[in-house]
DNA sequence: ATTATCTATAGATCTATAGATAATGC
DNA sequence: ATTATCTATAGATCTATAGATAATGC
């Protein structure tokens, strides 16, 4: 079963698909891909529900084009972590980074955190043949930065798991922080870069 | 519609109520409200559909029973965080209850983080009845703490997120660290011990 | 007598397809 | 000619109920 059914890349075609995307990442991030239906999605695109599967072959297959379309974007400001770059800078610029997707991209942090949550059912491929080498690396790159007493001796494995969790909290969780801080909280930047600071500093 | 139908308290009804929300935490933890089915959860029960249907109102109650257990249980350690102890030893004592809880518990960690994930639809009533007045005083507490100059300035509110976000990860993101870490990851104790006495220690 | 369980099924919801019709681009 | 869209609906799935039957506790 191909991916679509036509051929032609007509600016319609682009059009309605990146429409049925848009409309699909709001539905799935907010209600995780079973609680999702196609009519939710389609009355968010503006579009009928046989349309949206003239476009994508089934459900899953908008699901999956979302969670392929993430997996880049996601990996992305690790992959910028340069192993030649000051250590600290590097570690809390990738923070700064990941705080600012949790902002910019609240929606793709829940669509992954939903399937994540689920076990993974649908990206676990993903995850095995392109974030494990990742982060395989980079913990190589931060115990090496350990070993040459750049910064304190830490656990790479775990301070990623800590900063993963702490930026995107702020996205997946934020229906929980909407009721706990009103108006409106600010300065997570700087909670998180004292936080990550203090257990990196050397001396 | 009352909670169950039947006046007796019979053994067979405890132990069958029991049965059934086991086995429905097994499915809406691993699936959520809406991609759990009745059927799923009458085979992991050991029951027939409607015999579940005999014990609670509908779907719904089912769920509800759940999060109300919940939400008792999750306040528990927040609650035994005790302003006239040692703020450090208290504050890392939270921490080491909340990643035991982690631990023990982690379906009901990825219960009720796939209600908030999608909005709390059915837990806001109770995250502002008893999280939010629990969540202010102790955030008071900490502010105390750091006017008196007993632990270092920090943001109360953003501190307890970080506690939340890095000790629920490892229920709530299993699924990734499985793909991760193998064969099996230690030490998070050691890690987030240091990572929140690092902050708070003074001088 | 009351409580507990089962089979059968109604009724709602959801995915996906069939097939007709309208719009678009050579 | 090909691409895009719609209405209608088949078929699957799911919640919940009806109504009969079995088990339990005075």
């Amino acid at each position: 079963m191909p991916d679509r059914k036509i051929k032609k890349n007509s600016r319609i075609q682009q059009r309605n698909r990146y429409r049925i995307l848009d409309a699909a990442l709001d539905v799935f991030s907010a209600h995780g891909y079973r609680g999702a239906t196609l009519d939710q999605i389609a009355i968010a695109a503006g579009l009928s529900k046989p349309n949206i599967l003239y476009y994508f072959s089934n459900k899953e297959q908008v699901h999956l084009t979302l969670l392929n379309q993430l997996m880049e974007t996601w990996l992305d400001p690790l992959v910028d972590m340069n192993e030649d770059g000051d250590p600290m800078a590097e570690i809390l610029a990738y923070v700064q980074r990941k705080l600012d997707m949790a902002r910019e991209l609240p929606r793709e942090s829940r669509l992954f955190a939903n399937e994540i949550l689920q076990g993974a059912p649908r990206m676990k491929p993903h995850l095995t043949a392109d974030l494990k080498p990742l982060f395989d690396q980079k913990c190589t790159v931060i115990q090496e930065w350990c070993n040459a007493g750049k910064i304190a001796p830490v656990n790479p494995q775990h301070l990623i798991f800590s900063i993963w969790s702490t930026t995107q909290h702020y996205a997946d969780f934020a229906a929980q922080i909407d009721v706990l801080v009103r108006p409106k909280i600010e300065d997570a930047d700087t909670h998180l870069r004292a936080l990550f600071f203090n257990i990196l500093k050397t001396s």
